[in-house]
DNA sequence: CTTGACTCCGTAGTGGGGTACGGGGTGTAT
DNA sequence: ATACACCCCGTACCCCACTACGGAGTCAAG
C-alpha cells in the first residue's frame, strides 16, 4: 500500500488526527491529494515528516524554525552550513536559558536558607524578601 | 499624599496601566475604592505588591502561584512552612527544567558536531537526524 | 445491509500573561 | 477657557501549539 488515511498517519507518527490536520493549515506537511471521497491520501513519507517535526520540537525548536528548517531542505542553494547555524543559534539559546534557571534557582536558594519553617507567615523570610528585594 | 492613581502605580511600580487593571480582575490586588469620577485610588502599598508580584514572577512563579503566595500572607492559620514548602517545590522544578534544557543542548552539540558546514543541504548530517532519530 | 469506526469541515476554546483599541469623561496647568 | 494628559469601560486581540465540537458523509467488516 502507498497511500494512507489521516488517522493512520497519525497512529504511525504518534500524533493526534487534529495536529495532522493543524500542520497542514501551518504548512509544515505538504497538502496531500483527496479521493473522491475527499479523503486526504497521504505518501507514507509524511509519517516521517512528523516524526522529523517531533524530534526537532523534542530539541527545542518552535514550529516557526521547525518549517524554516523544512524549507531549507527544499532549497537546493541552502547549504549544511546554514542548517548548522540554526542548530547553534539555539545551543545558545539554551544556554542563556539554562543561565536565567540558575539565577532563579541560586535566589530562591538563598531565601529558603534564610526561613526557619517555625515562624508565623507574617515574618516569613520567603515573603518579606518578596516585598523589598530590588 | 495617600492615594494614587493607576497611572502612578503603573509608573512606580514599572508596567503597565493596562497591567494593574489586568491584576485587579485576575484578583492579584485588592479592588481600590473610587473618586466620584469613578478613577481608582490606590494605597501606595500597591506599588510594593506589584513589585512583589513582578518579583515572583522573576523567580519562575506563575500569576497563579503568586495568587496563592499572597493569599498564604493574609491567612493567619497559614505558616512560614508553607511558604518554605512552596519555594522548595520551585526549586526542584526548576531543576528538573535544567535538567532538560541540558539534554537538549547535548542532542543539538552532537547533531553539529557530525555536520561540518560544507556538504549540500541535502546531505546535512542534522537534518538527516532528524529525520531519524527514535 | 447494517453497524461502527473513520473522515470531512469550520469554528471555537485552552492557558498564560498580558497588550491594544476606541469612544467617551475628567483633572489640571497655563 | 482650552489644551492635553489622564482615566473609564468592555471587548478584542496577541502568541503558541494544539484540542474539542458537532453534524454530516464514507468505508469496511460481518
Amino acid at each position: 500500500m502507498e497511500s494512507m488515511t489521516i488517522g493512520k498517519i497519525a497512529r504511525f507518527a504518534e500524533v493526534g488526527v487534529e495536529t495532522v490536520r493543524f500542520y497542514e493549515r501551518e504548512g509544515l506537511i505538504a497538502v496531500p491529494p483527496r479521493r473522491e471521497s475527499g479523503y486526504r491520501q497521504y505518501p507514507v513519507e509524511t509519517v516521517s515528516r512528523i516524526r522529523f517535526i517531533k524530534h526537532a520540537k523534542e530539541l527545542g525548536f518552535t514550529l516557526k524554525e521547525i518549517k524554516d528548517l523544512l524549507s531549507l531542505q527544499i532549497d537546493s542553494e541552502a547549504t549544511c552550513e546554514d542548517v548548522r547555524t540554526r542548530a547553534e543559534c539555539k545551543i545558545a539559546a539554551i544556554e542563556s536559558k539554562i543561565r536565567t534557571l540558575r539565577r532563579m534557582k541560586a535566589a530562591l536558594k538563598e531565601l529558603t536558607k534564610a526561613c526557619d519553617g517555625r515562624s508565623p507567615v507574617i515574618e516569613c523570610p520567603i515573603l518579606m524578601a518578596l516585598d523589598l528585594e530590588e
